[in-house]
DNA sequence: AATAAATGTGTAAAATTAACACTAAGAAAG
DNA sequence: CTTTCTTAGTGTTAATTTTACACATTTATT
């Protein structure tokens, strides 16, 4: 039924295909996600969620189905990162890989243990293990590079629900900046900048004063950077 | 005398290029080195100097190449800007091009003119010509990426000679931030952060008092980013 | 009713940034 | 050789931003 087309070309080429770094955020620490190799290399080995580029889709389009296809994730923000190309980064072929990365709501994602049969599990950015191919490196990039974007630009609640407490934003911006914030420092900054709504709503059911929920407003955000404001922590 | 070989393989690949974005500065300026295309696609449109990645290269490598061979520059500050790869954006087939930016002092390398033949030329930012491919839009992010780049990392005098005043080096942000500076606070700030060695040596054959030139000190920087010191203009 | 836990709020000191103008040096022109 | 032109070089003050810091409030639990 399915012929075997082959595919000639005058040069030799690399491969091209998109790695995923995929933060989430819970009980206070930034994880990542992480799959588990079941092939050689790298046998059992923990990876991040990647794949080819296929000719109908850009490098973005490839990053995205691979979060669909993997995680089962899609709507969320990714961003380019970086490429790689070191030659032997995959000890099969030559693979050139452009890394994205994606910040993820992680409680909205039950993770579909053992699609397609490969495990599937958060890491903590603290104690992840050892990764095979040249992930480590990937993900030191994505780490930094997450630090630097979280200070200038309205990122946070990204890894948060929709609704969410300034405290629970202080712990996103404490668990990734690693360092402590003054709470009404922070607090009073990110209110005065205008980007988000109080909601009526309070938290249910903590043993402790309900906190107000907020959420970011875009359109406000737009707004702004229209006038040329620029968000800075 | 050459035999012709093919390679194939199980799946389409895009063929995967680097392209240049080199920035110069002059007379007050940013500039721009863009080559003019001699064929088709694009016949004698302007574009950045690019061109495919050898299979025993990295991207890094395969651009550094490019700016030795298509304009003869070396040793310069390098870094990776972006990879493109909407699918068309090259009509002849589907190419997937990995963005690098370059930092030169200009009046080190005269162009060679006529090199392969090509026409190679400075223009000046604000007055680009038309360019082919998805150029302009690479073009875009780069500039935009020199901004923000140029106020968080000392790069600013990678555009200047080795020696160079005060007033040449306000004279580059001036030009890449597109806003005018005091004098008196530029000075102040930029010689408080210890990254600058004054020189014994003056300009000469100005028809004005002869400003100092200075030299931007590596080491004294690394000691520093060692200790947690981190640039901002 | 008391306790425990986290929310929410203002002020004062310190540090940083912004604004601003004149003298000094050297070459060129008369 | 005197004047003119051009850019170098320099400090202070006000305004703004950032930092440091403590207690009363609310809610669930015991």
């Amino acid at each position: 039924m399915s012929q075997k087309t082959i595919y000639h070309y005058e040069y030799e080429r690399p491969a091209l295909a998109t790695d995923c770094v995929i933060f989430g955020f819970d009980g206070g620490e930034l994880k990542l996600l992480l799959l588990k190799r079941e092939k050689e290399p790298f046998e059992n080995k923990w990876v991040l969620p990647g794949g080819f580029v296929y000719m109908n889709e850009t490098t973005e389009a490839s990053a995205k189905r691979i979060l669909l296809e993997k995680a089962g994730i899609k709507h969320v923000f990714i961003e380019q990162l970086y490429t790689f190309s070191k030659l032997d980064r995959d000890p099969r072929e030559r693979i050139v890989s452009v890394a994205y990365f994606a910040l993820v709501n992680k409680s909205q994602y039950k993770l579909v243990a053992g699609r397609d049969t490969i495990q599937a599990e958060w890491h903590a950015i603290s104690t992840l293990p050892q990764l095979g191919f040249d992930h480590s490196e990937i993900v030191t990039l994505a780490v930094e590079r997450l630090k630097g974007k979280l200070q200038y630009q309205p990122i946070g609640f990204e890894l948060l629900d929709e609704k969410f407490t300034l405290s629970q934003l202080q712990l996103v911006y404490e668990a990734i900046l690693q360092t402590p914030i003054d709470k009404r420092n922070f607090r009073k900054k990110i209110i005065g900048m205008g980007l988000l709504k109080q909601l009526d709503e309070k938290e249910k059911n903590v043993p402790h004063k309900a906190a107000f929920y907020y959420s970011f407003d875009n359109s406000a955000y737009k707004e702004l950077t229209k006038k040329g404001f620029h968000f800075e922590l």
